[in-house]
DNA sequence: CATCCAGTAGTGGTTCAGCCAGTCAACCAG
DNA sequence: CTGGTTGACTGGCTGAACCACTACTGGATG
C-alpha cells in the first residue's frame, strides 16, 4: 500500500449517525429480532451519553427508512431483524459462495426467459440473432465466444423488460462472468453452448414461455454441472 | 362513509412530516433549484411556528434521502430541483413497477421453495409450523395475519440456505409488505392464504421440490392477481 | 492599489429541563 | 366478567442556551 492509500473518510461528524451505529450494534449484540422493543429514548440518551434530541433524530431516520416503528407512548419497535440496510455490494463480495450464485442465476434467468418470450419485440429478436451470429463466428475462429454469450443473455434480460430483475442480474454479473469462463473451457463446450442458446432464442421467437423456461434451465444446469465437477465435486 | 368502509389510516401526526410538506411547498412556490439555499433553521422555525428541533428532524430526513446538503455553519442547500422524491409522476411510475416486483418475487420465492424442500432441517419445519400456528390464531381472532405471513416466508427463505437470494428478498421486502397488506384485505383472503401456506409447508416437509415450487407459484399468483384487479384493472 | 487577515455576524450542532399527550397494566367498582 | 380509573412510563415538542464552523466585511499591510 502506498502513501495516499485510504484517506480517513473524514470524521463521522453528525451525532445521530453515531447513535444509529450504536443502535445497530446493540440490536445485533442483544440478538433482537423484528417486533422486539428498543430501550426508551430516555434510557438510550443516558446510556449512550447524548441528548434525547439526538436520539430522536437517529430514530426518526430509522423510521423513514422503514427499519423501526414508533408508537407514541408505547415505545419503539424493530421492523426488521438486522436494522442494517447493509449495502448489497459488500455482501455480494463477501458471499461469493458459488452454489448460491448459480441457484440465484437459475431463479432469475428462467424468469427472464419466460418474460422475454411474452414481451419480446422484433428488435429484441434481431439482437438475439445478432448475438448468435457473432457467437458462431467466434467459435468458428476457435474462440470461446464469451463476449457473445454475455451479449445473448443481456439481450434476453432486455427483452424481459423488468428493471428489478435486470438490477439483480447486474449485481451478480461478475460471478456469472467467472463461471462462464470456466464452463466454456471444457472440450466441445462452446459448440454445445451455441446449440442451447439457439434453442432458447427459438422459444422466445415463437413466444413460447414454457419452452423458454425449460431451455434456459437446461442451459444453466449444464453450466453449473460442469462448474461443480471441475471445482467442487464434493459440494453439498 | 358507511360503517367499515375505510377508516382514516391514522392521522399524519408527526410534526416533522408537516414541516417537510411545507418545505416542499416553499421550494416549488419560490422556484428554487438545485444548489439554491434554504432559509436558516431559526427563520424556518419562526415562520412555520415550530421549534428548531422539529425543523432539524425534518431537515435530517431530507438529508438522508439525499435531497438536501447541510453545511455546518454554511446553511442548507438543495441537491435536487423539486425536493419531492415522488411528485405524482414518479409515484405513478412506482405503481407501474409493481408488476416488476411481483415477477421478481415469483422468480425468487419459487426457487427458495425448491431449495427449502431440498435442504430443510427439523428446526426449519418447526419454525414453519410455528408460523402456521400463529397464523391460525391471528385469523381465528379476526386479524389478517400479516405478521405470521411474513414470518412464514422468512422461514422458507432461511430453510433455503442461500444468502444471495435472501439478500434479494430483503431488497424488495418493503414492496412485498405493501402487496401483502393489500391482498389480505380481500374477503376470505386470510383463510385462503392459510390453506396455500399449509400446502407449501407440507411439500417442504415431504422434501418434494417440484410440489413446493408449484404450491409457491400458485400462492404468489393468487396474491398478484388480486393486487392487479384491485389496483390496476387496466394494467398491461 | 491590491492583498491579506482578523473580527464578527450568522449558521448548523447539541444540550437541557420541562411540559404535553398517548399507552399500558394494575386495580377497583358494578 | 365487564368497564372505568389511576398512575407510571413512553414518545412528541418546546425554548433558551451554548458550542463549532463559515462567510463576509473592513481595516491594516505591502
Amino acid at each position: 500500500m502506498s502513501v495516499s492509500d485510504s484517506f480517513r473518510p473524514a470524521v463521522r461528524s453528525r451525532l445521530y449517525e453515531q447513535v444509529i451505529d450504536q443502535l445497530r450494534e446493540h440490536v445485533t449484540a442483544a440478538g433482537l429480532k423484528s417486533g422486539d422493543k428498543l430501550p426508551s429514548e430516555r434510557e438510550l440518551a443516558e446510556r449512550i451519553g447524548v441528548s434525547r434530541a439526538s436520539i430522536k433524530q437517529a430514530i426518526v431516520v430509522l423510521e423513514v427508512q422503514g427499519l423501526v416503528e414508533i408508537r407514541h407512548g408505547g415505545g419503539t419497535y424493530l421492523r426488521t431483524d438486522s436494522l442494517s440496510p447493509e449495502p448489497i455490494a459488500t455482501l455480494v463480495e463477501r458471499k461469493r459462495r458459488l452454489p448460491d450464485v448459480l441457484d440465484a442465476r437459475e431463479a432469475l434467468e428462467t424468469k427472464l426467459a419466460e418474460l422475454a418470450a411474452m414481451r419480446r419485440t422484433e428488435e429484441d429478436i434481431a439482437e438475439l440473432d445478432a448475438a448468435l451470429d457473432s457467437m458462431r463466428t467466434e467459435i468458428a475462429a476457435g474462440a470461446l465466444g464469451e463476449e457473445s454469450d454475455h451479449r445473448f443473455h443481456a439481450a434476453v434480460t432486455t427483452a424481459a423488460r423488468n428493471d428489478l430483475l435486470a438490477e439483480f442480474m447486474r449485481e451478480i454479473a461478475g460471478q456469472i462472468a467467472e463461471s462462464r469462463h470456466e464452463s466454456l473451457q471444457q472440450p466441445d463446450r462452446p459448440q454445445q453452448s451455441l446449440g442451447q442458446h439457439q434453442r432458447i432464442a427459438e422459444a422466445i421467437r415463437r413466444q413460447d414461455p414454457e419452452e423458454a423456461v425449460a431451455a434456459m434451465r437446461a442451459h444453466l444446469r449444464t453450466v453449473s454441472r460442469v462448474r461443480l465437477l471441475t471445482w467442487h465435486p464434493e459440494e453439498s
